[in-house]
DNA sequence: ATAGATGATTGAAC
DNA sequence: GTTCAATCATCTAT
């Protein structure tokens, strides 16, 4: 604590021989001493001079932005602060983020028990510093105290010290907390690394995803608000529903061939209902179709008698088919009827699917035709002429 | 043990 | 922001 010599200033010159002579004499032969009021009165003078040195001196330390980070950081992480039955945020996103499976629980409670252990280290670690923190300071106290009956002290200085205290222990303290942080994110880096140890999703999960998938092939780009249900459905994240979908367009798109079968299978599975589907989407246009508002108007999908229909059908074989004039529900009916239709119309094999089935809506650039815009937004969830089959139903 | 399947990540393009 | 394409890392069926 030399600062104190250093803020002592120009009274420092004559203080320290004094100072220096003090150490000579006993301690009570001094207080009994005879010159000793006048020498105190000497030291206190000459203190009274290099007071204002002190007070000038005495500077405003503003809140560290590092200290407040790591103590934000902490915080958050759950090591500082109230004690939280379930891990940090990061920990149940992440979980959230792998599926929040049984499986992950495991990894969860690790994650959680190795947070805890950091915690109690770090709380462990902090008592104690504070411990000795005070005990110095009242050691220190003590000491002024003592000393201030043979040189003058006053309590600011006893204040300022404490202060001189305070801060070397916190300095102490913020590495706490850095090493603390490093810890912490560590920790979760290897937690989240252990995302990567994936688990498939269930058989039930893909099953919605592939029907999804297969009856939307003209545009397999579901919008938020599918993402959002079949997220739900599936017991998946929005993100993951969009890998999905993601590896599911390119492999599908790379590979045709090898997803013909697994195309058929799901055709066959939503072709009665879609055809059920189809058929009171029809009804319903029937009767409504004369007066509707949509009907004939521009842009509008107009679906007369099934013969159409078919027709419509047939021309989406000669790459005519304007699938974004049509509504949702009937467009993904209209792929899986189309797909069936296909299939029965035949192909020489099963590889040469690719010439009938397989085109789909891939256009030359290798994107979807009827995917005016690869984009959730244009999803033709809500044509101006849909036709909610759903609600007919 | 291995190849193929599959979910996640990354970087570029838009 | 989304999507594509390539790639990584792991799972799974053999």
């Amino acid at each position: 604590f030399g600062s104190e010599r250093d803020a002592i200033g120009p009274g420092r010159v004559m203080l320290i021989p004094l100072c220096f002579a003090i150490c000579f004499f006993r301690k009570h032969a001094l207080n009994c001493h005879r010159m000793k009021p006048a020498l105190f009165s000497v030291l206190c003078e000459i203190k009274e001079k290099t007071g204002l040195s002190i007070r000038g001196a005495q500077e405003e330390d503003p809140p560290d932005p590092q200290l407040m980070r790591l103590d934000n950081m902490l915080l958050a992480e759950g090591v500082s602060g109230p004690e939280k039955g379930g891990g940090s945020a990061a920990a149940a996103a992440a979980a959230a983020a792998s599926g929040g499976s049984s499986d992950n629980s495991i990894e969860h409670s690790d994650y959680r028990a190795k947070l805890t252990q950091i915690r109690q280290i770090y709380h462990t670690e902090l008592e104690k510093y504070e411990q000795a923190c005070n005990e110095f300071t009242t050691h220190v106290m003590n000491l002024l105290r003592e000393q201030s009956r043979t040189r003058p002290i006053s309590p600011k200085e006893i204040e300022r010290m404490v202060g001189i205290i305070h801060r070397k222990f916190s300095s102490i303290q913020m590495q706490l907390k850095q090493s603390t942080c490093e810890a912490v994110m560590i920790l979760r880096s290897r937690f989240l690394d252990a995302r990567r140890k994936r688990r498939n999703f269930s058989k039930q999960a893909t099953e919605i995803l592939n029907e999804y998938f297969y009856s939307h092939l003209s545009n397999p780009y579901p919008s938020e608000e599918a993402k959002e249900e079949l997220a739900k459905k599936c017991s998946i994240t929005v993100s993951q529903v969009s890998n999905w979908f993601g590896n599911k367009r390119i492999r599908y798109k790379k590979n045709i061939g090898k997803f013909q079968e697994e195309a058929n299978l799901y055709a066959a599975k939503t072709a009665v209902t879609a055809a059920h589907a189809v058929a009171a989407a029809v009804q319903n246009n029937q009767t409504n179709s004369p007066t509707t508002p949509n009907s004939g108007s521009s842009g509008s999908f107009n679906l007369p008698n099934s013969g159409d229909m078919f027709m419509n059908m047939q021309s989406l074989n000669g790459d005519s088919y304007q699938g974004s004039q049509v509504g949702a529900n009937v467009q993904s009916q209209v792929d899986t009827l189309r797909h069936v239709i296909n299939q029965t119309g035949g192909y020489s094999d099963g590889l040469g699917g690719n010439s009938l089935y397989s085109p789909h809506n891939l256009n030359a650039n290798g994107g979807w035709q009827d995917a005016t815009t690869p984009s959730s937004v244009t999803s033709p969830t809500e044509g101006p002429g849909s036709v909610h089959s759903d609600t007919s139903n």
